[in-house]
Order: structure tokens, then sequence, then C-alpha cells
DNA sequence: TTTCTTAGTCCTGAGAACGAACTAATGGGG
DNA sequence: CCCCATTAGTTCGTTCTCAGGACTAAGAAA
């Protein structure tokens, strides 16, 4: 039911305001003069607003103008790493933990691969003991899955898990910690730090999976299974690891590239040695990208009228293919789109590269953060000592 | 690029508790005492704003509450037919025309056919002689078509129409006039009366279209292609009226169901004389209707992974033959389900039948004006004697 | 009749922004 | 060298809105 309209005090004023300065000021370093020109906020205002801002360490002041005429302005810039959150991908091979500047920059990344049978306990045993001596002073901790992340982890079917209340294995933890999807964090990642209001992220690696934004939100859907393309059923026979037949991901899969080019005779045996062999122009490898990006063209037709986003951004394993599907797959989306806007829809991939997943959790909070003008932080809840604070599922207006 | 961020100011406190407050009363009538306990604001604020609404005669006072202990209180209630709106759905085969009250009440509607190679002048010249002694006191007409609808009239496949620029035809409209799509301002009408944050309404006939809405914003997408389903490009060979090979629509469209029916032996000549066989029990006639219900349930599986509603809303001609559909639907949704939710994943026809888009449409200005509390409406841009305001694509936050 | 309870009004105080007047800094012209 | 135009930023008084408490209103039960 719709009734959550937020009421307004002097109070919501003050954090708009704080929040449509932070906001600007995302975009680069402006005068306390621009800001007040591109607010519509009287000078006064803004300079009440960023004394304290200043105070809270919150922002700086730089260099200054020189402007033709005039007295100069003082530049103000967000102060590098006043904020940071932590970010971390469990993925299918291996696990990703880094933090993020809330300005998008990535302080220290580190990986690490796992036993490939391990289970959810030791996976979060083992990100626990990463993230602990490394946690104070993040505003929390967003973790990614490649799966349907509602109010719990419903359903991934590429780690073998299924209907998991991981609650319990996040208590340890000293921050507080979310979780979601990996294309939806993936598509944050580009959304927050590059400011495009209406993509479609893809992951395409052993599974596919979309990360659709919209006027600047995140497509969650009842469930957290929206954008889950990857398991539209097609007109395919082969079955799928989610135990239905014809799921889209078991014919534009990864697994299926290396199948198809061993098919023609080709002899990579994995993804990276089908890499190398691609970057050194093997005719066989390149038929198979050829192949694969003719039907990804084909899908990304299909996506766009599905979310008719203004930019499809490409990550997963196939953002490293990107460069020898890129012909292929422009030729397809143009003989395949439906209206002629889809002709040009621009494609291009990760700006974040493997990082992508890992810094959308980390921007789950940023977001978070900079929504509520910084007065969120001041307060979490805590429970026994222990930050409890765990958010699933049902956050609302993250992502810008 | 985001940094459209609202800026606080006193009269911005003002709009959003008057609209807090209008909110909570569109779902039925409370007293000050309880408005003030859902809004969260004082018992002072809410008289104050409450007293100024009864001013302006958007508010009501109405019977007097009768509670077990204490001073009786008195129900506040949405002024009937205070606001309404014009909304109106040119079809493939005849257009509707009706006002909708703010609270969701049918006011009067009319409908005609029209000659079947009509322009789009001859259409909208119709239109404006039906809305023109009609169109006094009204926020606005928002009209719909079965087409991608983004700042201009991209494409619609049914009407044989393309590429439109119809401003210039709809200068002679006496007020504010907004044009979408017929499945998205479908979705609108449940929603805005309804409350169902997270539903897609699929408008099955000729074509097939869907209007999803998601946290209560509806899914418009960079050209207001998205939710364009029935032009997913799939196994089929059949030619869509797009131009182009294979669209779901083909498939699913009403006029396979009747040519499958024939195929069988049947001997209905149109989907009317269908729907009464099915009607008597003709088993050709519910062969047919079956073997619809089992695809289309199949497609719901793949709608759900892709938009992942909390509720279907089915519309078009479709939902007159529902209930011939519905037991096969469910039974193939069941069994082509991605996650455990989505085999309960509830299926309904429309509320407001053949009116929805009509109502749909209207309720884009309805949904405006309550969005601005108000204040909108009073001045609207004018230009030379005419209202010049005529919104297309662009417009945010629509829908609650 | 008194008391209890809830509805609604009135008044004062506080927080926030606005706008005008003011000071600060710079470059150019006489 | 001084004055002035121009833009940056501050200060102060005014206005708007809400919060909160005191108060009045209206009904029910003791």
């Amino acid at each position: 039911m719709g009734a959550r309209v937020r009421k307004g005090d002097t109070q919501e004023i003050r954090r708009l305001n704080r929040r449509a300065i932070l906001e600007h000021l995302r975009q680069g370093p402006l005068t306390r003069a621009e800001l007040s020109r591109r607010t519509g906020l009287a000078k006064s205002a803004i300079s009440r607003l960023v004394d304290e801002l200043l105070q809270e360490g919150l922002l700086e002041e730089g260099a200054f103008t020189s402007p033709p005429l005039g007295r100069p302005g003082t530049l103000l810039h967000l102060r590098p790493r006043a904020r940071f959150a932590l970010g971390a991908e469990l993925g299918v091979e291996g696990t990703v933990l880094l933090a993020l500047d809330w300005r998008g920059e990535v302080l220290w990344a580190r990986e690490w691969r796992h036993d490939p049978h391990a289970g959810p306990e030791e996976r979060l045993d083992r990100l626990r003991q990463e993230v602990l001596p490394r946690a104070t002073g993040a505003l929390g901790l967003g973790f990614t899955l490649p799966g349907v992340v509602g109010d719990r982890l419903l359903l991934a079917p590429n780690l073998g898990w299924r209907d998991l209340d991981l609650r319990p294995l996040l208590s340890g933890f000293p921050l507080a910690v979310a979780m979601e999807n990996d294309a939806k964090a993936s598509a944050l990642s580009e959304v927050f730090f590059h400011g495009e209001a209406n993509l479609a992220y893809v992951v395409l690696s052993t599974g596919l999976g979309v990360g659709v934004v919209a006027e600047g939100r995140l497509l969650r859907g009842a469930n957290g299974a929206a954008g889950e393309l990857g398991h539209w059923l097609g007109p395919g026979e082969r079955a799928c690891a989610c135990g239905r037949v014809g799921c889209l991901e078991t014919a534009l899969g990864l697994g299926t590239l290396l199948a198809h080019h061993q098919a023609l005779g080709g002899r990579a045996e994995d993804l990276e040695a089908l890499l190398h062999l691609a970057r050194q122009g093997d005719p066989l490898a390149l038929q198979a990208l050829a192949h694969l990006g003719e039907a990804l063209g084909r899908f990304l037709a299909n996506l766009a009228v599905a979310y008719d986003p203004a930019l499809v951004v490409v990550g997963g394993k196939a953002a490293e293919f990107f460069p020898f599907l890129e012909a292929s797959l422009r030729r397809s989306l143009e003989a395949h789109a439906f209206v002629e806007a889809h002709r040009a829809l621009p494609v291009r991939p990760s700006v974040y590269g493997h990082l992508a997943p890992a810094v959308g959790g980390a921007s789950l909070f940023l977001a978070r953060f900079l929504e509520l003008g910084g007065l969120w932080a001041e307060s979490p809840r805590r429970n026994g000592g222990r930050y409890e604070e765990v958010a699933f599922g049902d956050r609302r207006g993250l992502g810008a």
C-alpha cells in the first residue's frame, strides 16, 4: 500500500539541502556561489550548511578560482576518505573484498579463491576473518551473490545454494551488512559514480543476469528476482543449473561458448585459453565468439524491449571477450532492433571491470549515507554491543 | 545526469505535508487525530493544514466517530469531484473517453468506433470535438495509444502509425494533454486506486504489451519502450506487424488464437463468436483457449523473471476470455516458475475492465495533482490564451 | 456530578531559509 | 595610484512552518 509519503519538518529541509550540496559536489568541486546558483538556495543558507559540513570533516576547501572578473571563490571538495564502505563479491570461483571511498575510489582490494565445494558457513567465515581487521570506520559491508536475493537468499543455481537465511552467519560481523544480487550491485556501481540513470548491466559468465536501473532506481522486484533474464525460457533444450530446461543462459553462458569452440574443432581447454587464442587471432576462437556476439545482439534487442535502457554495460567474464564480440554483436543488435532508437543503443564494457560487483556492494552503503545526508550514520541501531543492522531486500531509494 | 536533488524550503514542507494528508485520505476517511498519528505530524499542524484544505474545497467533514471512550472525532473525506481529469484510449477498433474523479470514480464515459483507415488527424479531430464541451474544470486529458510513446509517438504497429509528432494536432484542445502507452496507463489505473506497488499489467488483444510498476513507479525506459514484451523475439517464424519475424505477439496475440481454433476445425469467425462458443462449452473453443493459456503461463513465468511483480493483471480482450484461460495458465505458470514464490504469483483480470487504459490516462493528471499537493493546478503555463502544457514522455514520479 | 479519556484549538518557541545590506577580493580604466 | 565595477561570501532581521504544551470540547462510566 502506498501511503508512505514522507512528512516534512524543519529537520527534513536541512537534510534535503545537505544532500543537495553533497550530491552536487559529487560531480566535482564548486564554490559556494556556484552551489547557490545550482541548488537555488540562498547564499546565506549555503554558507551555513557548508560551514557545518566543513566542521564535520565531510568537506574541505581547495584552490581558488580565478574568474575574469570579481573576487575569486574557494572551491569545495568532498574530503577524500571521509566516508567509505566495504564491498564484497562472493563469486562462483572466488571472493573479492574491497574498500570504496565515497568519491568512488577503490582504497584497497583483496581477492582469494576457495574450495569449489565450500558452503555458505565456510565462505562467510573466511570473509569475516578478512573483514574483521579492516572494518573500523566503514559505513557497512555490502556483499553480492550470483543469485536471487530477497529477504533471504532464495536461489543461487551456480553456487548450488537454495533458500538460505544467511542472517545467523552475519552476526559476527562488526558492522552493518547488506546482501545484494551481483548484477544489481554492478549496475549500481556504474550508476552511482557515472551518473547514467537508465542502464542495464549484463553480467555474463557461466550464468547470465541483468541489473536494471530505471530513472536512477534499481529494479529489484517483489522477491529480488527482477532482471533474471538468464532464466527466461527460450527455445533451447539444454538443462539449466536451476533445474529447468531451455533457460537463456544455457544458450548464452560462456560454458556453451567453450563447448561451441571445441565442437568447431578448436583446442582451447578453458576460457583463459580461448581468450588467449582470440588475442592471437585464432579463427576457430573468433568464429565461436562471433557466433556468441550474434546471439548476444539478438538478446540485447530483446533486453531493449523489456527495459529500454539508454546504455548497456557488459560485465562478468564476457567483458574480457568484449573486443571480439563487439562487431557481430552490434550488427546483430541493429538487425534485430525494435525501434529505431535501439539500433544506436550504446554497449560498452564495465568501468570497474571485475571489481564491479564488490564496488556495487559498497555503493549500497554510500548511497544510503548520501541519501540521508550524513544523519543516518550518527545513530546506528545497536543491540547488545553488536551492530545488528542487517539490511536485506527492502531497501528503498538506493542508487542516487 | 543525477544532480537533480530537490531542495528544501518552507513551502516544500507544506507541500510535503499537504500531500501526506491527501495521500492518507485517499485510502479512506480519517479524523484529524488519526491523521496526526499516521503522518507523525503534530495535531496542531494537521489542524492548520486541514483547515486550509477545507477552505479550498478539497476536503469535507463527514460523520462523527463513536469511540468506546473519549470525545468523538470528525471524519474527513476527499470531496467527491473536487478534482477530476479526462482520459481517452485510442484503440485499434475504437475510442473511449471518460472523466475520472480523484477518488477513482468514473463520472461518465463515451465510446465510438471509427473508420478502420482513419489517420491521426481524423481520430484526434473527433476526440477534440467530444472533449470540447466537457473539458471545463478538468485537470487535463491523458490519452493512450497501443504503441511506443516517447517524446513523440515512435511506433504503433497495430495502428500502422510510425514516428509521428502529434503535438500540432493537440493545440486545439482547451486543456493540458498528455500521451501514454496503453499498457502503461492501464497499469497506473490499477496502482493508483488499488495500491499495489509492484505489478505487471498485461494487455493482450491483437498485440501484446506490458505495463510494469515497480515500487510505485511506472517503468517507462529511455524511449518509452519498456515493457514491449510483445516484441521480444522468440522462436516463432510468423511475420509481425512491426516488420520483424518471430515477435512473441505473433504467437500469443488473439488473432493467432482464432486461427488456431479454426485450424482445429472450429467454426468461430471472429473473437466474439469464439467467446460465445467458449461460454457454451464448445470443446474446440476450449481446446484453443487451453492451448493459449498454456503458452501464456510460460510467458508469465518469463515475465516474472524479467520484472518479478507481486501481481499480474490481465487486460485487453484477453480479460474477457480469462475464465477459460485461467486453469491451464496457472498449471503452466506453476510448471515453469523460476523461484518458488513465482508459483503462487497472483493473476487476475483488470478492475476497470475495458476502461482501464482511459482511466489510466486520466490518472496521469490526478497523480500529478496529488504529487504537487494542489499547488500545480494554480498556475498552468499559458501561451497566447491557449493552454500549452503538453506533456510527453519525460514525466517523473507519476504513480504515487 | 465527578472523573477519565480522547478530539481538537491556541499559543509560544525553535529551526531553517530568504533577502537585503554589508564586507572582501580582484582587475581594469582614468 | 585611486576609483569603480564585479563577483564571493557573511551578517542580520524577517518570514514560514512545525513541535509541544496548555487548554477547551465532548462523550462515557462511576
